[in-house]
DNA sequence: TTTTAATCAGACAAAAACATCTGATTTATA
DNA sequence: TATAAATCAGATGTTTTTGTCTGATTAAAA
């Protein structure tokens, strides 16, 4: 389904740069962000509440609760919620599938894909949802 | 669980790489293929019959009966196999996740993902197994 | 102080992916 | 020709991922 992060993650990176998006009002609740990104309620309650355990965005609870980064946008890379939700098997693992790998008797496949990979990690890496805030908001206008 | 690659087309590469590595002996059983690589001979036979289909590897029946590669190594890329096993979705969908892109509301993830997969699609296409043959079986045999 | 609207925690359900089993068919060889 | 050893097709079972529900807790506002 998913092509490279799972649709949980997906779904993550969604809402984060909709908070980012939505900066200067204070507080989002999980049903806008929901309604939205035309995701379910329920699912992405789940996922937000993920992301407020590994302390990438705050809740508040209670009636007006809601959500919000929980730093400044700068700080917050993409890499943070691919680690908070997928982990870094994807950086770390086999892309042929093979177990225990060993340098020692790379395979041919290995040079070409790590390069790949590692350009990848370092794009995560780099990129915090700031450089996205505006342009993200068009990208969900138009889902409407 | 895997990476980009879903675990059948993974193995499904494993497979055809093996078969290319043993060249020369004309046949090989899935059972020879699943103690090789360790791996369930159940579950190679499902995928052997699915790239026997997609025309990748042939298959004889009966006794004395396998599978070998249905053409020239160097005619096969690292693409058809994935093609014929997880389809071309990985190279078309969204990396967010989002429905319905358009290109006129790139989404800021866009230009550098797409660099990225480019890449890796040109580099499955240009690999041939033929490239792989003597590698892998080092590759293997690190698995005994 | 009661009601309302929100998150939170954990159980539950459904769907997809992964893996196995069974029996039919095919073919080499004793 | 009978047996053995292989693929093939499709059903079945298991596990993981995705998605939903329920009830508890929290806090704002009537
Ligand atoms: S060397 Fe080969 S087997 Fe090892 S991780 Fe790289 S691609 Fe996989
Ligand atoms: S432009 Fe954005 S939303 Fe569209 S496919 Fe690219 S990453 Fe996805």
């Amino acid at each position: 389904m998913a092509i490279i992060f799972s649709r949980k993650c997906e779904l993550g990176i969604q809402a984060v740069l909709y908070l980012a998006s939505a900066e200067g009002r204070d507080i989002i609740s999980s049903e806008e962000i929901a309604n939205e990104l035309k995701i379910p309620k329920e699912f992405i309650s789940k996922i937000l509440q993920e992301l407020t355990a590994s302390r990438i965005i705050a809740s508040k609870k209670g009636k007006m609760g809601g959500f919000s980064l929980a730093k400044n946008p700068n700080k917050i890379h993409l890499l943070d919620i691919v680690l908070a939700i997928d982990g870094s098997d994807i950086f770390s693992k086999c892309v042929l599938g093979f177990p225990h790998c060993s340098s020692e008797t790379p395979c041919p496949m290995h040079a070409t894909w790590s390069q790949l990979i590692d350009e990848t990690f370092k794009m995560l890496s780099e990129e915090t949802i700031d450089n996205y805030k505006n342009k993200v908001l068009r990208k969900i206008e138009s889902l409407k």
